[in-house]
DNA sequence: CTATTTTTGACATTGATTTTCATTTTCAAT
DNA sequence: ATTGAAAATGAAAATCAATGTCAAAAATAG
């Protein structure tokens, strides 16, 4: 039996928003069923270009909030990536992971490792550090555009 | 018996400059010898606050296209943080590293790990990739921040 | 020193992000 | 269903870092 990802985390949203005394809108619902149904890397324009097609009358504003009041609610987290531009994600119960970037499309691959997650907490403690994040991300053409480059 | 590292620097620099014709000035010389000097990451924004302590009369704009040309150069490259601001730091004739940022202070350590860029090889091997950079960034507190916070 | 070319400073522009504020919508209590 | 208070929305403006423009100033070759 298959769980319906998309619906849990948009219950899970609604329960946040009741809880915090914010209010449920038609637009809010929109924006959050097509982030977590794309589960990708979006920047607030990539989704609005998105939202819009669904429902027109959605402005860019909504969809930045939407997209800041996922991130506050944690159920998204947001990163820049080279280009310097803001992208979220959805956020799973899902462990960390990392990102392979193809510089000429575009296209972000996840992966982990616990290999050099291990080696990563070696370092910081060789450091004194307390770590409490990090980010690896490996640029480079896909597997398509090394051939076409 | 030290080598001089700055010096060293400004006369490459110097050399660049005037093989691709460009001209060497007071206000650049400063910029570059300070840049050297420090051997940190610096936003644009902190370096131009550094040489103004020097030299009140060089703007922001000679800072920038000063750092603009030591990354074209090949001298300095430049990144960006989780912050979202792109910083210069020196290049130096070693290998790529790796970044401990510590959250409180800005704290920057760096660090490199052969094990790592091993284990990222097989990584981008694994999906076709073809690698040509990769960042690796350890958030967290550094030895002196983790003990106030 | 002078002519030519580059550099500089001040300001303008861009592009992305964020804030403002007047208007509209939601929701709970009637 | 109506209403009133609080929140959401859209459009526009403000912000902010990065970058471009151009007339005036400075550097270098001759």
């Amino acid at each position: 039996m298959k769980i319906n990802v998309k619906n849990r985390e948009l219950k899970t949203v609604r329960r946040y928003l009741y809880e915090k005394g914010l209010k449920h809108s038609l637009k809010r619902h929109t924006i959050a069923e097509l982030f977590f149904r794309e589960d990708k890397h979006l920047s607030v324009e990539e989704l609005y270009d998105m939202v819009k097609k669904i429902d027109p009358d959605i402005s860019f504003s909504t969809v930045y909030r939407a997209l800041r009041l996922l991130e506050k609610a944690g159920f998204a987290v947001s990163r820049r990536f080279m280009d310097g531009v803001k992208r979220f994600e959805p956020v799973h119960p899902k462990e960390h992971h990392d990102h392979l970037i193809c510089i000429k499309c575009g296209k972000i691959i996840e992966f982990k490792s616990k290999k050099i997650e291990k080696l990563q907490k070696e370092i910081a403690g060789k450091y004194n550090f307390e770590l409490l994040s990090y980010r690896l991300e490996l640029y480079g053409y896909c597997e398509d555009c090394k051939k076409h480059r």
